[in-house]
DNA sequence: CTTGACACAGAACAGGCGTTCGAGTATCAT
DNA sequence: ATGATACTCGAACGCCTGTTCTGTGTCAAG
């Protein structure tokens, strides 16, 4: 009888288990159980399956719910919940307003037309069910370094501190755009993300309205022809 | 006894066991059990929780795995495995080299240097493992619309396709720089994604290396002060 | 050689869990 | 009334599963 020791370390056993629970876990969307661990790992003991169990556990590979039927799971993984859907309402761009979310779209939207963002991607407290996405069109938004396709992130707010990055109309110019917001004595100032770029000034008279706080932006580059 | 009918659509009983679902899952890591959903649902009967989760999922509002323990889920809800992790092997700035992946980076990295992306926000076939991310440092690819801070997401390779993105260092002048490649005639065509400005040319005897291609960007929105 | 840690097998136990069945009750159209 | 439908309960069945215990072979240190 051979057996390969590995005094260190993940051991070859070790590894198969691990990879078996990733295959399994993709493959059923549920963890395997210890005696179908066994069964494709070519272990035919409970026992052997658990006294691996609690080493990768104890090594902080792998994470078990005692007494719990297929308790097993992959530090690091997220069975669920630590991701989230955000539906895209539609597109932003310079000439139009900007969709603003009602309540019916949170209930049901298609994942066609939804993103899905890991938690722990997410800055602070945002992880709201409230956000929506939208879809950049056109290059209007350039100076808020936002290209053409991109998907901006949005919560929804009325009011902004100094700082955030908003969505703003503005009512009087027939626009939107995407700028860090800051109150000045008698004005606002909004900052182009880009720092080669001047800020434009708005007059507290004028219409300014706050439609949400940009919280990320994500670019899924394709190909540029 | 007093009994609320909802004849069609979800009852209220149904929008509880959902949501308890739901909270369950976040908290545990894994879903209920039948006797679970019960106790937290004022069921008293395992038969009728059953009765309930058959509808919901005949309406579609989750998944069983029948005679399997806590073989139910929400649908859409992805319990692992579209999702992955990629790592942050450090920064990229104008000045300095691009840190290329080696085989050890992928073995064991700490969430803590690492973004969690969704499948399904990843670009056509790159779902590899052997991506990898750095983070953006300082203003140098304001041409390529990637702001300070900024994470992008990179896989390896050394050579590209007309239209791709690539992290390039040019040695000849000491620097890195994200653009999108062409290669013509003689020589080679960095276009910034800002269509505003305007390309650089490499000539081919120059030393241009191709680090890696970009396949996303993200940034986190925190504030600008 | 002895000892003990390590790797492994097999069996048995006890509880968890999905399933099923029989039966009862309320609501409503016929 | 009456049947059909929707909903609820309780109990029992039996498999699935994690746990535990005993025992065996290997290998390196003392």
């Amino acid at each position: 009888m051979m057996m390969v020791r590995k005094s260190k370390g993940l051991g070859e056993r070790h590894q198969k288990i691990l990879d078996f629970i990733a295959s399994y876990q993709r493959e059923h969307k549920h963890p395997p159980s210890i005696r179908e661990i066994g069964e494709h790992c070519d272990i035919s003991s409970t026992s052997v399956v658990n006294y691996y169990l609690d080493q990768l556990e104890k090594s902080g590979n792998i994470e078990r719910d005692r007494k719990i039927s297929r308790g097993v799971r992959l530090t690091g993984s997220t069975p669920l919940g630590d991701m989230f859907r955000v539906p895209i309402l539609g597109v932003i761009q310079a000439g139009e307003p900007i969709p603003v979310p009602s309540n019916a779209d949170f209930g049901s939207f298609t994942p066609e037309d939804s993103v899905e963002i890991a938690m722990s991607l997410m800055p602070a407290k945002e992880k709201g069910k409230d956000l929506f996405a939208l879809q950049v069109q056109g290059e209007s938004m350039i100076d808020a370094m936002v290209n053409d396709g991109d998907i901006v992130i949005l919560k929804p707010t009325q009011e902004a501190r100094n700082g955030d990055m908003v969505a703003v109309w503005l009512s009087d110019r027939n626009e939107t755009t995407l700028k860090f917001f800051f109150k000045e004595k008698d004005k606002y100032r909004l900052q182009p993300a880009n720092p080669t770029m001047n800020p434009i000034f708005i007059n507290k008279n004028e219409h300014l309205e706050i439609k949400g706080k940009v919280v990320m932006v994500i670019r899924k580059v394709e190909r540029y022809m």
